[in-house]
DNA sequence: GTAAAACTAGACGCCATTGTCTAAAACGTC
DNA sequence: GACGTTTTAGACAATGGCGTCTAGTTTTAC
């Protein structure tokens, strides 16, 4: 009596048809609307009213408020996971211009996961209803950032072995490159704001000039010079 | 429901008595229940209930739940930049120790200003309230955040001109020394958790190493090469 | 001690919201 | 065209919170 069905996936630039593309418009509408007011302060009416639809249909597809918040946030967290898998499979791989690709990795893993619809409604939704559903949101801590930091390190434990990085602890090294890929935008995310291409380009390209000068083997201009760096990490 | 029937005692842990306790009796109390429940999801017999007082009196200190909101807010905010005042006056002056030292205050900022009650009332609130209430957190993103950056940048520079540090961009340092700083509580943070003290120092002391490898003089043992570093920046 | 002020407890009207129910309408399929 | 399913609009009771009011009690001030 759960759900007969499979989960409704969303195929993008094909409008749907029936009551799949009832499903989808409401839970982008409640998504919306419960970004926007919290659960507290989100009205079925409301809701309703942006997706377009009668109330009793929400009614019928998910039984009541709870519900449609938790198949909600289970399907944004699904888009979001899928997306940082996605991100997460352009790290670079080669060691030649490390500090373009990094970057330019950066700037994808910002727009693309951090400061994207989703990622802001996620960070938003765990800290005003993390505490009432916590088993809610531990998957999305386990699959989310947890898988971030876990599959960053593997990846800088690669570029390591290859000789690019000098890295002691590839585990802080991955949080320190989140942490600098968003100093420079923390005020804005925190503010629900949106950065523009040139601000995500300069945060990623300061981010990685620092992490670079902390990790990096010095390159091309120092190549005459031994690395000065790895004497303070070795 | 709640367990939380003694009256909220300020920090000074000295009861104060009259109207003067009620009305930080009820900010305390608003200001936990705003916290748990957001604006919308609050109710005043709640913060009554927490504040051990009549819900009446509520409504005679403060007119109605907006204006109760405004000033818990504006409270907090006041004692938050007091703090945040007082513990940039211990940064750093001198370039000895510089390790031990930077990571002693970035302790003493995560402990008193990041991770403490405040702080994340402040952040979780503007997250959620941000929007509906712009003029009210407008002088905390001034006060707050942007004098943090402001000013650790100016301490930035001191140090730079002594000598300690090698540093291009004095406001992209500061950010990314507070991102530094928070980069290993990040998940904490975002949950509402509280670090424990060994966390704190493991978290300030990963976040200075790596920022003096990218900023810091090379000291002691590299004492006879010129500053290598200055090479990239220049 | 007394008077004013503050506090309490409870009841009250008002409004918004949730979730149910019903009858009509639209839709798709055969 | 007939039929079953889905959607719609609106009415409906029930709930709960906000803000007011009142009557009675406590605290403070003089």
């Amino acid at each position: 009596m759960k759900d007969r069905m499979t989960p409704a996936v969303r195929m993008t630039g094909h409008t749907q048809r029936g009551q799949c593309a009832k499903r989808m418009s409401i839970l982008d509408a409640a998504a919306d609307v419960f970004c926007r007011q919290g659960f507290a302060g989100a009205s079925i009416d409301e809701i309703a009213a942006v997706a377009c639809v009668s109330r009793q249909t929400i009614y019928n597809h998910y039984r009541e408020k709870e519900t449609l918040f938790v198949a909600v946030v289970e399907d944004v967290m699904n888009r979001a996971n899928a997306m940082l898998f996605s991100v997460l499979s352009t790290f670079p791989d080669r060691a030649d211009n490390m500090e373009d690709e990094l970057t330019a990795f950066a700037v994808r893993l910002n727009k693309n996961c951090i400061c994207n619809h989703d990622g802001k409604f996620l960070r938003k939704l765990v800290q005003t209803e993390g505490e009432r559903y916590p088993h809610l949101f531990e998957s999305w801590r386990q699959q989310g950032p947890g898988k971030l930091t876990t599959a960053l390190s593997a990846l800088f434990a690669r570029l390591a072995h290859k000789g690019a990085l000098t890295i002691e602890d590839f585990d802080v090294a991955a949080r320190q490159f989140v942490a600098l890929g968003n100093a420079d935008l923390q005020m804005m995310i925190l503010l629900g704001g949106t950065p523009t291409d040139e601000e995500l380009e300069k945060a990623a390209r300061n981010a990685v000039h620092t992490f670079l000068k902390a990790y990096g083997r010095l390159e091309a201009e120092e190549a005459d010079h031994p690395p000065q760096l790895a004497a303070i990490s070795g």
